[in-house]
Order: structure tokens, then sequence, then C-alpha cells
DNA sequence: TTGTTTTTGCAATACGATTGCAAAAAGAAT
DNA sequence: ATTCTTTTTGCAATCGTATTGCAAAAACAA
């Protein structure tokens, strides 16, 4: 499947941006934050053409949504193998996010008379590169 | 223990503001993020003090710190019976925020090489009484 | 090719977090 | 009580990420 066609799945246009971050995130197995595909991404469109894509593209399933522990988005290709509660790592160092599939979350048992709404857990540490450097 | 043993007991000086802010999450079973305590609590003190306090007292362990769904840091006074780690949950209405005593944390299993830094447990929804309204 | 809708670029702004620095307060020493 | 030293405070400024309004440009349908 081209990103053409992952776009006009979804309903959305197909515009020069749209394709230039997904051909973007296809060739990178890492997670980026805005401000980081700014950096990247600066010649090729304005900061808010990638911020309301961002949006759209994490709001249509084609891109992972995960806050790091200072509270900062950070996006990542969705992987098709992925369902369900999962927990989320996050190597501090290069910023490699990671499904943690063998993590699936419970239904969290709550007090008599809560209500869930969304549940996220997030673990952070080093990942095997960057532990050995 | 009154508020000033606690201060002096974290090697803390027993200013005006910590009192006061300790007297605050004394009457008060729920969080509050640094913008809402600003708005408590700004006839008695600055921002930047409520800010420099709020990790001060974090840092000693009087009060926890955790961040919503938001990215925005809550704070509560840190309840003694609470150890180890353990899941939180944030009322989306009012703000109230839980320590999920039942849902203690297992170490995550990581893939080889890797290691653990932190870990955080996040549910969200309402609580009984914003869940009645 | 024209008309309609969506998207983009630019600039401005929102908002929480954070800091430098001089004045004030707290606690120790006398 | 007074002086000295260290910590804390208040104020104002700044940082960093997220978010928005609006007119022009691009995408798509007719």
């Amino acid at each position: 499947m081209n990103f053409e066609n992952i776009l006009k799945n979804s309903g959305l246009r197909v515009t020069q941006p749209r394709v230039a971050i997904l051909k973007f995130f296809n060739t990178s197995n890492r997670s980026f934050s805005l401000p980081e595909l700014e950096e990247k991404l600066k010649d090729l469109m304005d900061r808010a053409t990638i911020y309301r894509n961002l949006l759209s593209l994490h709001k249509n399933g084609i891109l992972h949504q995960v806050k790091d522990s200072n509270g900062v988005n950070k996006y990542i290709q969705t992987k098709r193998d992925v369902a369900g509660n999962h927990a989320h790592f996050i190597c501090l160092n290069c910023g490699k996010l990671e499904c943690l599939n063998n993590m699936l979350i419970s239904t969290p048992k709550l007090p008599d008379g809560y209500s869930l709404k969304r549940q996220e857990y997030l673990v952070e540490g080093h990942c095997q590169h960057c532990e050995n450097l």
C-alpha cells in the first residue's frame, strides 16, 4: 500500500505535506515530537501544517501518539500487529518508542461507581543500543 | 504532626508560603495543578514561590506528583499508607487524584538489554461523585 | 475549466514551566 | 537582641510546546 492510498482510505486528501510526512516516518523506526519534526521537515512545510497533520493522521489511526514523561507528544507509525491496550516504552536517549505487546493492560479495577475513560502505561529507560553506549 | 514539624523534618525552613501551601493541601483531598494553585493562593504568594515549593515538597516526599493526560503536573498530599509502584487515577471532572493501591505495578518485562528508569500508569475517568452528576 | 471544500503558510497567541536577580526572611552565631 | 550567613521570596522575563485565525493556495468534484 502506497502513501497515496493510505490517505485516500482514510478520506484524507493527498497533499504534498502529508505524503512527505508519511514518507519520513516510513524511513525511520523511531518516534518524533513536533519540535523534532519541525527541524527535520522545515524546508518542506510549515510547523502548523505538521501539527495539524499529526492530529489528523493520529485521529485516523495512521500514527500512534504517546506522551513522554515530560508531557511531550511523540509520534510513530502505527504498527498493524498491535492491538488492545498495551504499555509503551520510550528510550530516554534516542526516542525509540516501542509498544510492549507482552504487557497487555487489563481493565483496571476502580472503586465502585467510578468510570474509566482512558489509561496509559508509560515505561521509560534505555533501549539496547543506547544502554551499551 | 503539625506543618512546622513536617518541614523541619525534611530540613526545609519554616516559611509563611510553605506553611500556607501545606495548610491548603491539608484542607482538600484532591489534586491541583500549578495554575490552579496560583489561582487559589495568588493573594498569599507568587507563582514562582508556589512552583519552587511544589518542587521541594515533592522532592522531600511531602507531595505526590502525577502528570495528567494533558501533560500537566498535578500535586496532592502524599498518603503515608501508599508504597511501591502503583497506578494513579485522576478524575477528569473534579481533579480528584487517587493512588490505586490495588493495582501494584510489577516490574515490566523489557526486551533483552533494555534498562528501566521510570514508569507511570495513569488511569483517567470519573470518580463516583462526578459520575452521578 | 469552473466552483466548492479542504489544506497550507504565516503570524500571532495560549499556556504551563522555568529562571535571574535583588530584596526579604529565616535561622545560626555572638 | 544584634549581626552574619544562607535560604527563600517576589517580580519580571523567558522558554518550549501546543494551538489558532485568516487569507491564499491546492485538491478534488462537477
